[in-house]
DNA sequence: GGTCTGTCTCGAATCGATTCGATGCGGTGA
DNA sequence: TCACCGCATCGAATCGATTCGAGACAGACC
């Protein structure tokens, strides 16, 4: 006591008062008389006492007012994109909301030992967990959880899972803007694609490769292009959600003379999309009298300026607050349902009709 | 015990042995027969018991095994600067080997109620906090954790603290960018600087505002230009460290004629030259030939190919994975001294002797 | 005066683990 | 044979709070 933090034990008696009409003074959920209340307080000012421990009050309460977010990557690649960061903002934001903490929680695969999991994962104190990102439908970081008793809200990951999963329509508004692609007369159409999983590959898909896709919204993505009747003469596999790997992708789709490369390409991302719009420019392209350029997002890219990107706005920030709300459901003891927001395709300027022969 | 989940008791009847026995089969501090653990993890295994719960554990240890993060800033703010990002994942790297998780704490400051601060920072469990972003020196964050005993580090924020500091030689690295202007025969140099404080204006600094000036980075890369002898034409304070606040800023820098705007910007992040160039390019001046461009952090910025950024590059990650060490050193009870970081100069193809009259 | 009601306070149990000191036991050396 | 030692195990205290049921007391009413 002389040496360590004072206790709520050392505020009542300094008070004058029992620990249990102590707690009362500080949780205020019982009666107590409003002299005795500044008498406690007063006692737990002069000790210099900073109200209870949350350790004390989490293990009686069995809550931990922390919510884990788990990521599958690192946060510099992760993060690096600016979607994940907006639709994280409307995460904590509705987090915070309920009281709950963050607890960021990369938890990156080990290639060597693909079950081993995070060790924070293992044990670190959740009332319940969120995976944002980079999952595979079989990871075993939701094995653990499911093991640990600890509720999931899925963000963008495996659809097959016991746990709610918040997502966007990807594949409707994919197929929005292929049709919009046809309509201007689109006929050779390539796709930089998102990762398809873990590996991060970089290059051109084949069947072999398109049979491995686990990644959702790379797929779904796909689907709703193929939807709409487009058969992609390419899809070029990017290595992550960023500019430089839309770039390398860029360049190496738009190879080839007029007659030759695809006249539109689809970018699964805005982030890519910008990356293929530089490969364009750097091969004396012009966007979008020699080729057109789509994205995926509804990023606000101000130096993309004077372009403007076409591309499918997704609700970003109100899909983190979406899965901030559904843990509040779930911790309520409801069993929520899947959740899928609309988008809804913009037309900018970096698509026009090809270019006549 | 029917309907909740299997606490170590459960576990330890089951094998038929003590409480302590049981909990040494888990931790393995203390000696126990290797046949004994078997049948007390058999037991685990079958009650379907997922380890010792974490809030009992903390509680008898004192210690949560969370370091708070925590940002004086909306996220979607921050972490749109992938400086932010790149300093929290060689934080979260580095804490992730002490075995501590990161609890994300965006607390911002409520105009209305200076002295309020976010309730996580008031009454979350944390054995240690790092504020990397946004303080004031006399923060009421900083105030709240110390009245709770809490060890602090300080990424970039206030240096008149109790707490360690980890930062960079903004000043050296600045001192050495404006020589290498100023041997390039730059007369009239602009600033573009970050923000002064949380007010986050956007316009010419005057007197009155440069005597507000609080934010540490700001205040000493503006002192390394001022250190050899540049005034400068105009300070134009940034909203952020964003791209688009950087070209408003660089737009109302870049006005006049030949003889009047000035011949280099500094700006004082690289996403702000960013944002100077893409002005630049809107007013039809050329870099480097009418104008040269300088930035601050030494990003990796490909979609300013074929520019490469004169800069002044700073080691992020490594500042993160420090932060996270001083971590370490405070909670092995050590009193460790401020840190600095070396920076680099770096030219580009940005920079060039000004425009001959 | 006695009883009842309502308000305030208290003691003790509880949450789930860790840890320290004590105990029992088989084996060794004198 | 006895004292001693080390290993494995156990019992009980402990961490810091919350909460429930019980008790004390004052005022109101019959």
């Amino acid at each position: 006591m002389a040496h360590s933090r004072p206790t709520l034990a050392d505020v009542a008696s300094t008070a004058g008062v029992s620990v249990s009409t102590a707690s009362l003074a500080f949780s205020g959920s019982g009666p107590i008389a409003e002299e005795t209340r500044a008498r406690v307080l007063a006692a737990a000012e002069r000790l210099g006492y900073s109200g209870p421990n949350p350790l004390g009050r989490s293990l009686r309460s069995g809550r931990s007012g922390i919510a884990a977010v788990i990521i599958g990557d690192h946060l510099r690649r992760s993060f690096r994109d600016p979607v994940a960061i907006q639709v994280l903002d409307g995460l904590t934001g509705a987090l915070g909301q309920l009281g709950l903490g963050v607890l960021l929680i990369p938890a990156l695969p080990d290639p060597e030992r693909p079950t081993a999991v995070d060790p924070l994962v293992e044990s670190a104190a959740m009332d319940a967990a969120v995976l944002i990102w980079g999952f595979r439908t079989d990871d075993p970081v939701l094995a653990v959880l499911r093991r640990r008793g600890v509720p999931v809200v899925v963000g963008e990951g495996p659809s097959t899972t016991t746990a709610p999963v918040v997502s966007i329509d990807d594949q409707t508004g994919s197929a929005a803007l292929g049709r919009h692609l046809l309509e201007l007369g689109h006929e050779r159409v390539a796709v930089v694609s998102l990762p398809f999983d873990a590996a991060r590959r970089c290059g051109p898909v084949d069947a072999a490769r398109r049979a491995q896709l686990d990644w959702a919204p790379t797929r779904h993505r796909l689907l709703g292009l193929e939807s709409v009747g487009i058969r992609p003469t390419v899809v070029m596999e990017a290595e992550a959600s960023l500019v430089e790997a839309g770039r390398e992708a860029g360049l190496r789709v738009l190879q080839g003379g007029p007659g030759e490369r695809p006249t539109a390409v689809v970018a699964q991302s805005d982030l890519l999309a910008a990356g293929v719009l530089i490969a364009a420019r750097e091969l004396g392209l012009r966007v979008p009298d020699d080729v057109s350029v789509a994205g995926f997002d509804g990023l606000d890219l101000p130096w993309l300026a004077p372009d403007v990107l076409t591309t499918v706005v997704q609700p970003l920030q109100a899909r983190g607050e979406a899965m901030g709300r559904m843990v509040g459901r779930l911790l309520a003891g409801e069993e929520p349902e899947d959740m899928v927001f609309d988008v809804e395709l913009r037309v900018g300027t970096t698509t026009a009709p090809p270019p006549p022969r």
